[in-house]
Formats: structure tokens, sequence, C-alpha cells
DNA sequence: ATACAGTTGAAACTGATTATCAATTTAAAA
DNA sequence: TTTTAAATTGATAATCAGTTTCAACTGTAT
């Protein structure tokens, strides 16, 4: 979805925002450490690297509009904060979360076969479904 | 699962716990408004018809506890707090919800079309599962 | 009936998140 | 490039769900 600060540009001005020196950094942080799932604080300590002056609050603010941009994802891993991933380049790419019990390590798996059961529920419940949630809990390779 | 309050004191006795009015008036509360997702805070006022003097740490805290007894089964449905619904009695019961994005109504999926995946995820990424969860977003039949 | 461990309600306290607001900054127009 | 208006910021206060503390109270095994 998103590549570029450039790219972020056009985003955010197509909804009258605007680019400034913190929503790059923030953008950047999490472009860098892609692959983890960031909380707002995470977010907001990296961040303070390259703009030592940021609010906390701006952090909170940020993250919220690029969700809302569709930017990036907020998840609930039930560890008592917002998480956030980037959204990556692709229009069905679909993934779920494997969360060990044990070591508390987050998977990515890449795979998406919740098409049988989303037809089934789009019959049987007339429940038009437009996105999911999926989380999977138990143990890690490492773990059990 | 449950369903008695006889039920509920062995449960409580085997692991040294008391059966007071308060839980008693918590459970029932719970097994009156099967089929609704109550928050702590619903619960709570719901309670103070029964048990005008009980506290809301009280509600926290026996909620909690009816829970780790798997009792209930805290539920998030991502509105700000936890929700709870009853366990029912099949040892491998397994619903989904279904989210309406428009009314907030929620409906529950009987069918559990998920082990197909879960073993993948077993073979393909050395992860035992344990517990899922699954929620779909979309419309209901009324707002689509 | 007694005793003791578990439980309670009230209130103080968390920790995450949001709202407020005056000062500042961006970006489009002049 | 200067102007300008709207958006954004940081600091701080406020909120909100949930937890902790603690003295008083209450189930329940004996």
């Amino acid at each position: 979805m998103i590549d570029s600060i450039e790219n972020l540009k056009e985003i955010l001005k197509e909804k009258g925002y605007k680019l400034t020196p913190q929503r790059r950094a923030i953008l950047d942080t999490i472009i860098k450490n892609q692959g983890e799932h960031l909380s707002t604080e995470e977010v907001y300590d990296y961040v303070k690297k390259d703009c030592p002056e940021i609010g906390l609050a701006t952090v909170y603010r940020t993250l919220q509009l690029l969700d809302d941009l569709g930017v990036i994802t907020k998840i609930n891993l039930d560890d008592g904060c917002a998480r956030y991933e980037l959204n990556i380049n692709s229009e069905d790419h679909q993934h779920h979360h494997l969360i060990c019990s044990k070591c508390g390590n987050i998977l990515e798996v890449e795979v998406d076969l919740l098409e049988h059961l989303e037809n089934e529920i789009q019959k049987n419940y007339d429940f038009e479904v437009k996105d999911h949630k999926v989380k999977f809990f138990g143990l890690c390779s490492k773990c059990k």
C-alpha cells in the first residue's frame, strides 16, 4: 500500500492533511521496524531518537490517523495496548497471528483459508463479510 | 459446562473458593441474559437489582474468577471493554462472532470450519494450536 | 459455636488513551 | 516570497476500564 514518504504525502494531501516532520518520522519508524508489532509507547521510544521533542499525544494521534488512512492496521494482541503493523503492497494480502502462550512471541501466517467459511456465513446468516480478525493461541516450536 | 448454582458451588469448593450471595447473583444475571455479551458495567447494573449493595470491584473480581474457572469466557469485541459469555454444555462447542459495522449487533456462528486451517498451521509453522479467536466484520441482513 | 481463610465494598490508584488549548507550522493563494 | 487560514503540535488535564489496598465481614470445615 505504501512504500515511500512521497507516497504518504499524496495520501495525506488527498484528504487535506499535512505532511509534518513528526508524521514522517513515525512512518519511518514503522517501516524500519516492519515485522514487529509496535505499541504506541514503543513507537514513541523509537521515534524520539529522530525527533526528541515529539509528544506522546502526537504519536497516538498519528497512529490513529495512519490507521484511518489504511497505511497501517491496529491489532489487538490482548496485552493491554494497541499495536500496529504496516500494510503491505497487495490488495488481498491476508494474514493471521499465532500467539505463543508461553513466550508471547508472535508469528504471522501468510495463508488465508477462511474463504470457505466466509461463503458459508454469507449464505447461512445473510451477513456480508467485509473483514475478519483471527488469532490462534498455542505453543510455538521453541516452547512446546 | 454449568447449569445450576449447586454446580457452581462444587466448582468453587474444588479450588477452595466460597459461594457468596454476590457470586450467586452475578452468575444468575449471566444465565438470565444468555446470548447477550454483557460488559462488566452491564452486569453491575443488572445485578444491582438483586444485590443493591454490591460493589463494582466485586463484579470485576467475580467475572475474572468465573473466566478462570471456565464458567464464562471473556471476549473482546473491540468496543473498549471486556465482555463475557456463558460457556454452554459441550466440550467442543465452538462459535465465532459476526459484528455488524453499522448497527453493532452481534450474531453468533455455530459452525467451526477452522480445523483445516489449524492443521495447516500445525504442519507449516510447527505451532501447536490450543485455541483461537475469530471475528468477522461486515453488514448484517438488516443493514446491508 | 469457633476460627480462619476467603471475600467484600469503598476508595485510592494504575496505565492506556483522549480532549483541551494556546502556540506553531504547513501549504495553497496572492 | 509574503500572506493567510486551516491543520498540527506539545504539554497537561481529563477520562475510562480495570486493579489494588485494607479494614470489616462472612462462608464453611471443625
